[in-house]
DNA sequence: CTGAAAGCGCTTACAG
DNA sequence: CTGAAAGCGCTTACAG
C-alpha cells in the first residue's frame, strides 16, 4: 500500500502560518478574510495537494450533500430519459447523487434505501418497485429524510409525487386504435401489481366499454417490464384461438418486444396488426416501423422530481405536493 | 423543522443495557457474541429505529465504501448499457455508486471529479471527455486514488484501462462498404479531440487505402456525439458537389441522427445510401431500417471496468491492465 | 463482555 | 484574525 497520509486542514494551516480557524473559513468561501492571507492558504493547499473532506464537514455540520436516486432499470430508455432530467438540476443544484437500480425487484429496493440512509443523504428520488412490501412501505413512512415518489405511487403513503395520467393516456391510445376499426385489442406486458400497470389497464379498459366492446381478459397480457417480456407476450397473443388485430403496450420497450416478436413471426407491425406503446422514447421514431406512442415526458418527470426533493429539503414542513403530467398521443405508422 | 434527533449506537446500548464496544460489534456482525446479546440489542435498533451511520464509522475507520463512475451521456444508450455493466458487479461488491454525466465538458468533469474525491469515494471508473485539459491529466496523474480508465485512453497517462479496439472496428465496418461496391464513403459525427475518433478514423483511412481508395478530407465530417450531431452532419454531407453514397458513422446514436436527416430529405438509408454504425446499441435492430453496426460490447465493458476497479482497489501494486474488447460487425438492411 | 479514553477531519463558539 | 476546546457518530485498543 502506497498510500500518502492525508492532507488535512490543520496541515495546510501550519504550511501558511495560519490558524485552523483561518483555513476553514477560507475552505468555505468565507468574505471576511484579508485577500493576502486568502492567496497564502490557497497557495499552500495547491502546494500540499490538500483535498476537502466534505464528509467530516458534513458531519460535523450535521449537513448533506449527497441525495440518492433509485430507479428500476437503465436499459429502459424511459428511465435513462428521466435520469437526465433529474441528474441535470440536482448537479446543478450542488448535490452529488447515488444512483441506484432495483430492477423491480423488493429486496434490491430495501437493500438501496437501507444503504443510501446509512450514508445519510440528505434527500431520495424513489421510483418504487411494482410490489413493495408491506415492510417498506411501513419504513418509508417513519423515514425523516425527505423523500419524492416518481413515476409510480405506493398505496396508503402521502408524499410528494410525479407522474403522469396513465388512465388518460391508455385510453388515448385505445381510443385510437378503435378509431381505426379494431374491436380486438390486447394489452400487452407490464407487471400487474405496479399502479402504473394497474391504471394503464383502466384506460384501456374505459376506452373499450365507452366504444361498446366487451373487456376480454385473455387478451390481456402481462409480462416483465423488458424486451424479452414483450416478445413472450406477443407470442401468447398470437396462440389465441382469436387473436388480436391490435396491441397497446406496456410501454415502448415492450413494444419494441412485441415488433421484435412479430419480425419472428413473419407478422408486419402496422400492416398485419397494429402496435402502440407508451412513452414515447427518443428512439420510438425510428423503429420499424415508426411506433404510434403515448409520450409520458419521462425528462419532464425528472426535472419536476428533482425541483420537487430541493424545495422539500429546504422546507420539510411545506404542503404536499402532487403533479400529474397529461400525456400526448403521437401517431406514426405502426398502427 | 420537524428533525428528530438522530439515534446514535450510543442510545442503542444504553437501552439495550450493553456497552457502546458491544452494540459496535453487534452492529458490524461479529460473531463473537452471545447469541442473547445480540438479539437484545438488535431489537433495540428495531424499537428506537436506529439508522447505523456508515459516514461516521467509514470515517473512524478510514475506510470507505462508494466509488464514483463519470459518463458522458446517459442519453446514449451505449453508456446506459455501460452503466448496468458496471453498476451490478459495484453494487454485488457492497459499493454505493455515484453517477456523474459530464455530457463532454472538460469543466463539469472537473467538477465531478473534485467533488466525489471530497466524498472519499474507494475509487472512480472515468470515461474520459474528449479533450481533457492538461490541468484535469496532471491532477488524475496525481491522485492517489484508484482509478479505470473507460471507452477513451487519455494521452501520457498510465492507467488501467477498458476499451474495444476502434481502428479494427472501423476497418471492418468501411471495408464491408467497399465489398458492397462503394467507393465515396463518408465517415459522419463525433468529436475530432476524442482518441476514439481518431482511431475510428484511423480505421476509415486504414480500409480505404487498402482498397486503393484515396481518402477525401472533405467527406469527413466531426459533429457532436448526439442525434442532432448526425443530423447536421448528413445534411453538410448530402450538399457536397459530389456526395457520398455510403456512410459510416461514429456511433449509432449518430447513425439514428443521419437516419432521421435522410428521412427529411427524402432519402431511404439502404437504398439510396448505405448506413453503417457503430455500437450495436440494442435499439439498432429495430431501427428503421435495421441497422449495419460494429458491436462494442457496452455492457462487457462496463463489467470488466467493474472488476478491474475492485481487484486495484484491493492491491494498489498491482500490474497495470489494457483490456481491449474486439468488436464484431453485424451487418442488416441498412447496408 | 465492560468502561473509559483517544481519534478520524472537520466546524462551532468564544474569549482575546 | 488566533487559539484552545468541544463535538459530529462512530471504531480502536486496552485494561479489567
Amino acid at each position: 500500500m502506497n498510500q500518502k497520509k492525508r492532507v488535512t486542514l490543520l496541515d495546510v494551516a501550519k504550511h501558511a502560518g495560519v490558524s485552523r480557524a483561518t483555513a476553514s473559513l477560507i475552505v468555505r468561501g468565507s468574505t471576511n478574510i484579508a485577500e493576502k492571507t486568502r492567496k497564502k492558504v490557497l497557495e499552500s493547499m495547491q502546494e500540499l495537494g490538500y483535498v476537502y473532506d466534505r464528509v467530516a464537514a458534513n458531519m460535523r455540520s450535521q449537513n448533506t450533500s449527497t441525495v440518492g436516486l433509485i430507479i428500476t432499470d437503465i436499459g429502459n430508455p424511459f428511465f435513462s430519459e428521466l435520469l437526465r432530467g433529474v441528474h441535470n438540476s440536482l448537479e446543478e443544484a450542488g448535490y452529488t447523487v447515488f444512483l441506484g437500480t432495483t430492477f423491480d425487484s423488493d429486496s434490491k429496493q430495501e437493500q438501496l434505501l437501507s444503504r443510501m440512509l446509512e450514508h445519510r443523504v440528505g434527500g431520495l428520488i424513489l421510483c418504487p418497485v411494482s410490489d413493495s412490501s408491506h415492510e417498506t412501505i411501513e419504513r418509508i413512512k417513519k423515514l425523516d429524510v425527505p423523500l419524492i415518489l416518481a413515476v409510480r405511487e405506493i398505496e396508503d403513503i402521502e408524499l410528494d409525487y410525479v407522474g403522469i395520467d396513465y388512465v388518460a393516456g391508455s385510453h388515448m391510445a385505445v381510443n385510437h386504435l378503435i378509431q381505426k376499426g379494431h374491436r380486438r385489442i390486447a394489452f400487452l406486458g407490464g407487471s400487474s401489481g405496479s399502479s402504473a400497470w394497474q391504471k394503464r389497464k383502466q384506460g384501456y379498459c374505459n376506452a373499450l366499454v365507452h366504444a361498446g366492446i366487451e373487456v376480454d381478459e385473455s387478451l390481456i397480457i402481462s409480462s416483465t417490464v423488458t424486451r424479452e417480456g414483450g416478445v413472450n407476450a406477443i407470442q401468447k397473443a398470437l396462440h389465441l384461438p382469436n387473436s388480436p388485430t391490435a396491441v397497446f403496450c406496456f410501454n415502448d420497450l415492450v413494444a419494441h418486444g412485441v415488433m421484435l416478436g412479430l419480425d419472428d413471426a413473419r407478422k408486419k407491425p402496422g400492416k398485419d396488426i397494429a402496435v402502440v406503446g407508451f412513452d414515447n422514447v427518443p428512439e420510438a421514431s425510428l423503429y420499424n416501423p415508426p411506433l404510434t406512442t403515448v409520450s409520458s415526458f419521462a425528462r419532464q418527470i425528472g426535472s419536476e422530481a428533482a425541483s420537487l426533493l430541493h424545495q422539500r429539503i429546504i422546507d420539510r414542513d411545506r404542503e404536499l405536493q402532487r403533479i400529474i403530467i397529461q400525456p400526448e398521443l403521437v401517431v406514426r405508422s405502426s398502427s
